[in-house]
DNA sequence: TTGCACTACCTAAGAATCTTATGTATGTTT
DNA sequence: AAACATACATAAGATTCTTAGGTAGTGCAA
């Protein structure tokens, strides 16, 4: 996937998939946006983790460790600010992708 | 505007107006952009300008200074291999758009 | 049984691309 | 005359990626 223009949308992309299908953790996520775009879209470990945790950190995700045999996962939770915040960030892409439309789309004037 | 979304989009953004509209100088270019999408998106002269003068550099614009009473313009077109670049971009731009909708439409799985 | 791929977490250095602020200068309107 | 618009430009700082590395458990094939 072009690495410019998923910069910005990386957030709105885990919040939505939280609020779809739940809890998930980290890899889960990766796995889950490649599934969905069908390998366009490859998030990488060095964008999401330090994504997870600022998003819990400002209080839209939460978190909860859990063991899993002999190794551990951290599963994440939207939040009730964290919904609120997904409202504003659709619109926010709606807009965008209309006003990229309307550019892309419109010819000699 | 939401300035993380454009993030990544500005130089398609003025390729694709330069090959469609044909020479145009920067300013030109902030005020299209507001015209086009009805006042959505305002490209700032911080971002634009510093865009330009990479593409030129990178031989994908060419530029004529014009003088116009008592100042000067410096217009802007397309080259051959900016047509090409344009190609791509858009292609890419088409396949992000196509997995945003993918992912932000997706209901539960 | 060892090594490779996959799962699962993480961080750090560097690159790229914005915003905000500032500067210069001319033209136009009130 | 002052304010706003046109028109160029740069610099410091913030943000958000990539690339590259690290740790460690799991499962399978040579």
């Amino acid at each position: 996937m072009n690495a410019k223009l998923l910069r910005g949308s990386l957030d709105t992309i885990i919040i939505k998939l939280l609020n779809d299908h739940g809890e998930m953790y980290g890899y889960e996520i990766t796995q889950k946006v490649k599934d969905i775009t069908g390998e366009e879209v490859k998030i990488t470990e060095g964008a999401l983790y330090p994504s997870l945790h600022k998003l819990e950190g400002k209080g839209i995700l939460s978190v909860e460790t859990r063991s899993i045999g002999n190794r551990f996962r951290k599963y994440y939770s939207i939040t009730k600010e964290g919904k609120s915040e997904l409202a504003t960030m659709l619109e926010d892409m709606k807009i965008y992708m209309n006003s990229m439309e309307l550019i892309l789309n419109t010819k000699l004037t």
